[in-house]
DNA sequence: TCCCAGGTCCTAC
DNA sequence: GTAGGACCTGGG
């Protein structure tokens, strides 16, 4: 099975490493070809072709579409670019990361990631996830080699705390677990979540159940709006993104934003709600060229 | 040995 | 409300 993508616009480079999703590995140098895995396929991704691995056991004539949701083909870069405010730093990074698309990614595998991501850096987060995918995902054989689905709600929430930590998942433990119970219970439906606006949706995932932790906070609530909920309108703010706003966006603020040395949740909120008015509906698009542009620049200037 | 990593929680003012 | 510290773990 295969797609054309010649026409959608993707560089696989940009949109597969800029930290929106952590299951993709270049398969040479240049990064020309991507392989990852999705829901139960495999795909290999050019600039071109979009080509469907699927595990033996499924056949599915609905997988095109649902590939095509993955990468939000619907979305045109070009329409996005024009509702997007013209400063300079944005520009500048918008065509330095031409192509980079944001997903629409599974929002259980996406909140994981993410509460996975918490003090880690990139690829000790990816690290993380494969190992969590090695020891509680399921076999997928295709026809270029076997690999494992993301584990399932219930795998994690009936998983034993010494196997969790096996993962080097170190005191994330305790956040994994606890989302998974609120999934298999029912008490926390994420598909539902796409539904209601972005305030509302984010109110649901930053809330605590019975004083006890989500270790879902205004971040990684946000990064799964933003990369799994449909919410193109969020704007997470990690350590990266407060660098670029101290250097690019200080002047907004009457807070001094310079002397901040990390976001109370207050500060967060004030920040991200001017930002996301700045840049609009389409907030988070904003957000992923610039955080791929300052993290260049760093290591750049090093 | 110390510091940092796509943060969040807990505790004390 | 908020500053300061702890937190699994691995790498520089």
């Amino acid at each position: 099975l295969e797609l054309d993508a010649s026409q959608l616009h993707i560089n696989p480079s940009h949109t597969f490493s800029c930290g929106q999703a952590f299951r993709w590995h270049p398969l040479d140098q240049k990064g020309s070809k991507w392989i990852g895995v999705v829901g139960r396929n495999v795909l290999a991704v050019t600039r071109d072709t979009v080509k469907i691995y699927s595990d033996n056991s499924e056949k599915n004539n609905d997988e095109k579409e649902r590939i095509m949701d993955y990468f939000a083909f619907d979305e045109d870069l070009h329409r996005v670019f024009q509702d997007l405010p013209k400063d300079p730093y944005l520009l500048t990074a918008i065509q330095e990361f031409e192509g980079l698309r944001l997903l629409s990614q599974d929002p259980w595998e996406c909140l994981v990631s993410f509460l996975c991501s918490i003090n880690k850096n990139i690829p000790s987060i990816q690290r993380i996830i494969e190992n969590l995918c090695n020891r509680f995902g399921e076999r997928i054989e295709t026809d270029v080699g076997k690999y494992r689905s993301f584990p399932s709600p219930q795998s994690l929430a009936n998983s034993k705390e010494s196997d969790l930590l096996s993962c080097k998942v170190g005191f994330r433990s305790k956040y994994l677990r606890f989302i998974a119970k609120k999934i298999v219970s029912g008490e926390l439906d994420l598909d539902k979540l796409k539904d209601l606006s972005y305030e509302q949706a984010k109110g649901i995932l930053v809330s605590k159940i019975s004083g006890k932790t989500f270790g879902v906070g205004n971040k990684v609530a946000d990064c799964a709006l933003l990369f799994s909920l449909k919410k193109r309108e969020a704007f997470p703010i990690d350590v990266w993104m407060l660098r670029c706003i101290r250097s690019h966006y200080a002047k907004r603020f009457e807070i001094n934003v310079s002397a901040l040395k990390s976001l109370s949740p207050k500060n967060y909120e004030i920040i991200s709600k001017d930002l996301r008015s700045y840049f609009g509906k389409h907030s988070g698009y904003a957000q992923q060229y610039l955080y791929m542009k300052t993290r260049t620049d760093a290591i750049y200037s090093r």
